[in-house]
DNA sequence: TCATTGGCGTTACGCTTCGTAACACAACAC
DNA sequence: GTGTTGTGTTACGAAGCGTAACGCCAATGA
């Protein structure tokens, strides 16, 4: 898992005593068997004795590490944002900048692919918070929310940066919609302009994207074949595209 | 809770011998209670233990009722099912049947607010199945996802009966799909007859609003104010009706 | 009227989990 | 070598699940 930790700054003060670094590697240990037994028994409701077990250790050993559930799954939520977040990211970086409807269907594609192979994980950060666990006050859980979105605003930033970025098929867009975005763009000064219909546009097509992807991760979509599922998002997601403003293709893929 | 079972076909054996009536109250106690504690509590991890002494009896007397966990899962989930379907056939009832528009949104909005009041029963049913709960096979679960869609197909066949009903804008459909469609014609011969790209908009359609719905319901859209979801959400069920071929009025609301 | 039957709820139990406490051993520091 | 720190163990108490064995009560039948 080589945890990789973007939130502190990998400052990696560079001398790892060996201790240190058996720590981590444990750790990282831990953690690689917590998410494999979460996929495997397809619930997030782990339990400690199971993962101490598979490591070969007994229960109590764990709290060596983390001081209770909650914070073990605290961690698993961090690194399972992280790991969305770069997949999307590869994916969109995985397409020539100037393939605008391109980006924005591998990014598309990268989300959903990502939550259906693993919709407990899936669940985990974007679903319920998990039973009996209670989310670190405004913490990572809005976090993540935000990081997933950043990917689709990029593609969009970028479209029109190049100026291919037409008007959303709604233009009309509330006040209170309006100020939104004002606190957005003072939230991230770094961050190029974003006019309210593009905000708007951007929330669109994120709630979009992530419906199909939730009902199909979560099974609701079985009772059509997976090649009619598959159909169905591409069509989806041209629709998502065109709605929002992005430039796409005539021919229907 | 007054059970209310649409599976049997509510033969309605009217002799309920006093005792019959009893069990029943107690199991429809039963179900509420857990119920309750489920929103209360923010779980779909019910205890026996704690139902019980919330009712004040002990656990091992709800074995008498439901044979284990799974059991009573199972029963909370086919009365969730049968909720959200009541409620948003209410909702969608309560709106002239010619303001097609308004019809939409008001099963927009019962479908949202319902999962906002209640995320966690919203999750139990449309999110991901409960930890350590093994649904019955093809069982309910697509079953529920069928019954939501059609209160939106109603309106569709409504829309489309009256001739209010436009193209949607994606008016290609995969050749999958179409197949796919006719299928759904043979699996429900007595609906009104349902072209291949109506079909492919009303999924586009639940889709969308599952998607708004449920990131709001977990929380993933809190970084914006109420106020903005709600314009927010306005303004995606009026998209979402454009596209597929709605009749929506020109002014926003 | 009185015994029998069946449903319901109880206590008692075994098993498993969580999380803490007390102890044992290895690595490291001086 | 000796003390300290980190890591893992066994031992334990509390709480949950689900089963088993028992007591109580209402309904039934002679």
């Amino acid at each position: 898992m080589t945890t990789h930790l973007p939130h502190q700054p990998a400052a990696d003060s560079p001398p790892l005593s060996r201790r240190e670094r058996a720590r981590a590697a444990t750790i990282d240990e831990i953690k690689e068997t917590a998410t494999r037994l979460m996929s495997e028994q397809g619930t997030t409701d782990l339990r400690f004795s199971d993962i101490a077990r598979e490591m070969g250790m007994t229960a109590p050993a764990l709290y060596r590490y983390f001081a209770d559930r909650d914070e073990l799954l605290t961690a698993l939520i961090a690194d399972t944002y992280d790991e969305l977040g770069a997949l999307v990211a590869a994916a969109r970086e995985g397409v020539p900048a100037d393939d605008i409807w391109g980006r924005f269907l591998a990014v598309a594609n990268a989300y959903r692919s990502w939550a259906s192979r693993d919709p407990v994980r899936f669940a985990l950060i974007l679903g319920m918070p998990v039973p009996g666990y209670a989310a670190p006050e405004d913490g990572p859980t809005t976090e993540a929310a935000k990081r997933a979105m950043s990917q689709l605003k990029a593609i969009f930033f970028h479209a029109a940066e190049q100026g291919a970025l037409g008007p959303p098929l709604l233009t009309d867009v509330h006040e209170v919609l309006r100020e939104c975005t004002e606190m957005e763009k003072q939230a991230h000064p770094h961050e190029p302009e974003q006019s309210p219909e593009m905000f708007q546009a951007i929330l669109h097509s994120w709630a979009s994207l992530h419906g199909f992807t939730s009902l199909e991760a979560h099974g609701h979509l079985n009772w059509i074949s997976p090649e009619a599922r598959d159909a169905l998002f591409v069509s989806y997601v041209r629709l998502a595209a065109i709605t929002a403003g992005l430039p796409v293709p005539d021919a229907p893929r």
